[in-house]
DNA sequence: CCGACTGTTGCACGACTGTATAACAGCGGG
DNA sequence: CCCGCTGTTATACAGTCGTGCAACAGTCGG
């Protein structure tokens, strides 16, 4: 009986490792199957570890979802902060990387549900959300004043929280949709349902958003 | 140890009690918490009847996702069956129903993305998902397309899924998000939010949906 | 009122769960 | 080069999981 052999890691690439076993895990099996043994497996340890790095598997999960919210909203800010100085195409270009692959996950949209899931009633999980989903909601508004600005329509605060909340809610649910991708329709007419429908959404002229639409082209 | 006294159910009575158990019990404690004996234990029976009546508990959890989307989809249909002759109030109705109790709640949204979790994975949960959607897509092409034409605006059947299907992600972004109730906002300003999104995604004159809005008021 | 059908219980089984703990071994500092 | 720190493994444990099966008892037709 030879003892397996083992690195030793750096710290965060540990927990790194383990985080993404922790969220492939439960992208494959569900929080149900993603058993302690199973994610130390895929993460190329023992389960043993798991306490060590994180007191307990609860935890660790929690530590995932936060993990997770955090990449998901990195990567949407990062693509309004590609974009050009022109505030519609900055606009255009966040609401379109939203529908658009990488973004346009099943894995990520069934992680991110199977958490949502859980938000009412696992303690930690709604102060997480909540975080994520405000985050979300404010970089848009930062996003939608100056478009509304610059076409001189009302752009008070509560006007824009509340097209913010209404664009919020168009993006997450074409990006739930489109990711599972049912097949009812092609994933790929996304980008132009959502910027028409943005369009209208905030009284734009036509084309405001989709003149930008070729800019949004696959890297 | 005196034997537990019972009563014998009619077929379908046993079935719906263990299907609400089971839902109840998801709800509460995800997927993962919703064990055999948990669900039996709620529905006041022993675990070996989930055997007896869906053969596997894997089986009685598939059910229990199908029958969840038939009461989704039932009760929004129900919601534009309730709508006067007026196309545009139906839609105002069917669409603002939809940000409102009975529908906006923490349950049915946790049960809904437990659920959507495992859509890609899980054998057989696909055609659920698909199908609930499927319906809903299309009751909302019926709805759209006679406001469409009444006011004069292009109602091709293209146009008219694509614009269904982002009035279906504006719906279920904010059904989500405001069943939450994170608290970032009142979830009573939703069906004025999401009927103005609606008239502009639409295009369609101010007001022409929003006026309906006193007819939405809690029964 | 009784017999029979079957819905329902109670229990046992092996597999798997999370985690506590002791022993081991990789790796950096001297 | 080797010592010591600690990241990591291996193992044990009590609890829970899903479910197969035999016995019980409610209910209905006669």
């Amino acid at each position: 009986m030879t003892r397996k052999t083992f690195r030793r890691l750096a710290k965060d690439d540990r927990r790194h490792g383990l985080l993404e076993a922790t969220l492939d895990c439960i992208g494959d099996h569900g929080l149900n199957g993603a058993s302690a043994r199973r994610i130390a497996d895929r993460a190329g340890v023992t389960p043993g570890l798991i306490r060590h790095y994180f007191g307990s598997k609860d935890e660790m999960v929690r530590a995932a979802y936060a993990y997770l919210m955090e990449q998901l909203t990195d990567r949407a800010e990062e693509a309004a902060r590609d974009a050009s100085q022109d505030p519609d195409e900055a606009l255009a270009r966040f609401i379109g990387a939203n529908v658009m692959t990488p973004s346009l996950s099943v894995r990520h949209v069934s992680l991110w549900a199977t958490f949502i899931g859980r938000v009412e009633s696992e303690p930690g999980y709604s102060t997480i959300h909540r975080d994520g989903y405000r985050e979300f909601l404010e970089a848009l508004e930062r996003l939608i004043h100056p478009v509304l600005a610059a076409h001189g329509r009302p752009a008070d605060p509560a006007t824009c929280q509340g097209l913010a909340i209404a664009m919020n809610g168009l993006i997450d649910g074409l990006w739930i949709e489109g990711s599972l991708g049912h097949g009812l329709y092609d994933p790929a007419r996304l980008p132009r349902i959502v910027l028409a429908a943005a369009e209208g959404l905030l009284r734009l002229p036509d084309q405001t958003l989709l003149r930008h639409l070729p800019a949004l082209a696959p890297t």
